[in-house]
DNA sequence: CTGTGTGCAAACTCTTTGCATAAGT
DNA sequence: ACTTATGCAAAGAGTTTGCACACAG
């Protein structure tokens, strides 16, 4: 194994440790799996396969667990996009996404630019948690 | 019957017939729940426990049923907020959502003022079919 | 060792479907 | 009459839970 791959697992063991956890077998390999390549956007069934297909025999509930116990760690943010699955987005950072319709694909806008103007305040007593922006977006049907 | 309800039952039912939908007595009725109160956020179980509250013993299926046909027809939208139910919204215009975290409320932002800048454009032989912006609120912690 | 995590299967929730009956045009 | 809609119950998808066994500290 080299170097880089051994450091990043030392370094998802890390921040699992961090958040609480204990650095099982499982939730480190899962852990990999999602923070070793940069933003996705998952749902428990994929990850499941994904971690069945790198042989690491881990149960759908144990990937649901720790999805969710990801989630609370502030790992992991989920996804507000209507559709019976849930979906975790490995960036937890402000940024917003276009969202395909009919085949439930996301991906990420890039988060540069992009800004709310007039935004009202939230009522008494509330603060706001976050803002998403999903765009849906179509084919674009022929002239 | 007062005659201003009357008028309102009348255009449901047109908005119905119009939609390429039978004005049937559950459809209309269901109709008359949905659009005679301004705006609303429904799911399909909170809309049939109204109906059946309204003495319309309509079956959860066929609120279903008229909810998705109502969507294709576009006299509703469907709500993109994470969580298992399906919250049907009868505004279809343009305009954003306040959620509250914890208790799956939901409730308009004010449509005025609120503007997007700098959303990029949509890849290749897309388009954009709407922008969703859902500000999740959550009870401000004490200082 | 001790306590937390895991795996399995069963339970649960929300939603959809199939088919006989009822209602609209 | 003819066709589409409804209601019921059963099936289906996704997710959660309970409990015995396994593993990390």
């Amino acid at each position: 194994m080299d170097s880089k791959v051994r450091d990043e697992m030392v370094a998802v063991d890390k921040r699992v440790r961090d958040a609480g956890l204990r650095p099982t077998r499982q939730r480190v390999a899962l852990g990999n799996l999602l923070f070793a390549k940069g933003d996705r956007h998952l749902s428990a069934e994929e990850l499941h396969e994904e971690a069945l297909a790198a042989g690491v025999p881990v149960s759908l509930a144990t990937v649901y667990n720790a999805l969710h116990q990801f989630t609370e760690a502030g790992l992991l943010r989920i996804l507000a996009v209507e559709g019976s699955k849930t979906y975790f987005d490995t960036n937890t950072s402000d940024h917003h996404h276009f969202f395909i319709e009919g085949e439930n694909r996301i991906f990420d806008i890039a988060a540069g630019p992009v800004e709310i103007v007039n935004l009202p305040e939230p009522p008494e007593g509330m603060e706001i948690a976050n803002v998403d922006i999903v765009v849906r977006l179509r084919p674009k049907r022929a002239k």
